[in-house]
DNA sequence: GAAAATTGCTACAGATCTGTAGCAACATAG
DNA sequence: CTATGTTGCTACAGATCTGTAGCAATTTTC
């Protein structure tokens, strides 16, 4: 049923010399193959080594175990992803500022879900479902999670008062637009042609038009 | 930093005997305990022998193999979830019912978490992250997903013309639903005392409540 | 073009898991 | 209380993975 895929040859030929960092990169890269084509459960030292054409010895050099590789590989999506989004996301406006939270929003949601479509295999990493991942990693993602959770509670905050109106439950709110927005990100990774950005941006509006501004 | 936590006793005392019907759901127990505490990439056919206090054999006679033993698991909280949701949703209305479309919305989601409630654990294997099961496995819940997804559009569908106002994507709408459900679910399954069902009820009835009725 | 430093390899020891073959203990019918 | 069928066990063979020690190939430096 299944095509063995690389015929790895018996003498292994000294695989060209790379500098540390230049290895890390490679290895790295090598790791996020294998988690986005078989999930993080099947990164494993041995298999890693294997594909970048390497021993063992060499990814041991680099990284102490199974789980700092895969943090390394976590730490490096995260910091891809912060750097795509930090210029790209709306400020949070002051108290005083006089902003349309409904654009705020869109805006907001707009951003973000361009970078994911910008460059999807690093969101990939982080919007997989950390199983197989060893716990401490899946904590570190909990931990994220809750800071961006709490941002968003200040600025849903701030935009129900500044919209007036009957007031919802903050906390659901704020986790309902996260799990909304993490949702659209997985459907734009899975079929870009079918879910467009703009087809959320133009749902949001509609929705966000239809709530009553009391 | 760990203690070793079964400290198996060398001479194996013959377990209990029992009827294949009896020890098969013995085995689906542990290896549902074993997928709960450490997820499903960690059930194996041997951890399952050693946690039931029985050697491997026995579970060959009963499972083929791990995909078998998954499926075992999942074709049985299946049948228990649909078995509690199949009373308690209210029923599609007809194109003639007068029926309002709010309610109907909100009566499905408390009877989908008051099943959650219920039966924490059976909701736990379907909510799971399917990493580590096989890709069989993860199709058949993808497929579950699709089906319901496919009803959920209709009923979408037939809210909005009932309720009128601006037309919105009835797809997104629908895996927004469906998205908003299942975090509620995971939300309760996490914290069942911060999150109660009624909370969820309250917070849709006022969300929709907000929803211009035009 | 040798000496020193760097990078990669082979080989071993051990853990955990998969499946299967053949034997041992138990339960029930007569 | 023995015969027969059922249920469970031990033991093997093999696969894949983890780590580490010590050696070999390749650059770089002088």
């Amino acid at each position: 049923m299944r095509v063995v895929t690389t015929a790895t040859p018996l003498k292994r030929p000294y695989a060209a010399r790379m500098a540390p960092a230049d290895r890390r990169e490679q290895l790295l890269d090598t790791a996020q193959e294998i988690a986005l084509e078989r999930g993080f459960h099947a990164v494993t030292i041995d298999g890693v080594a294997k594909a970048a054409g390497v021993t063992r010895p060499v990814v041991y050099g680099l990284f102490a175990d199974r789980a700092e590789l895969l943090a390394g590989l976590l730490v490096r999506a995260e910091s891809r992803a912060l750097a795509q989004l930090a210029p790209a996301l709306p400020a949070v406006p002051g108290p005083e500022d006089y902003v349309d939270p409904d654009a705020l929003l869109v805006d907001g949601v707009t951003a973000y879900l361009s970078a994911v479509r910008d460059d999807p295999d690093t969101w990939r990493v982080i919007l997989l479902p950390p199983e197989g991942a060893p716990a401490e990693l899946a904590d570190r993602l909990h931990a994220v999670h809750r800071d961006v959770l709490r941002e968003l509670r200040v600025l849903v905050s701030w935009g129900m008062d500044r919209r007036g109106g009957a007031a919802l439950d903050v906390d659901l709110f704020a986790r309902g637009v996260l799990t909304l927005a993490e949702g659209a990100a997985r459907l734009l990774l899975q079929a870009p042609d079918r879910y467009p950005v703009e087809r959320f941006r133009a749902f949001t509006e509609d929705l966000l038009a239809g709530l009553l501004r009391s």
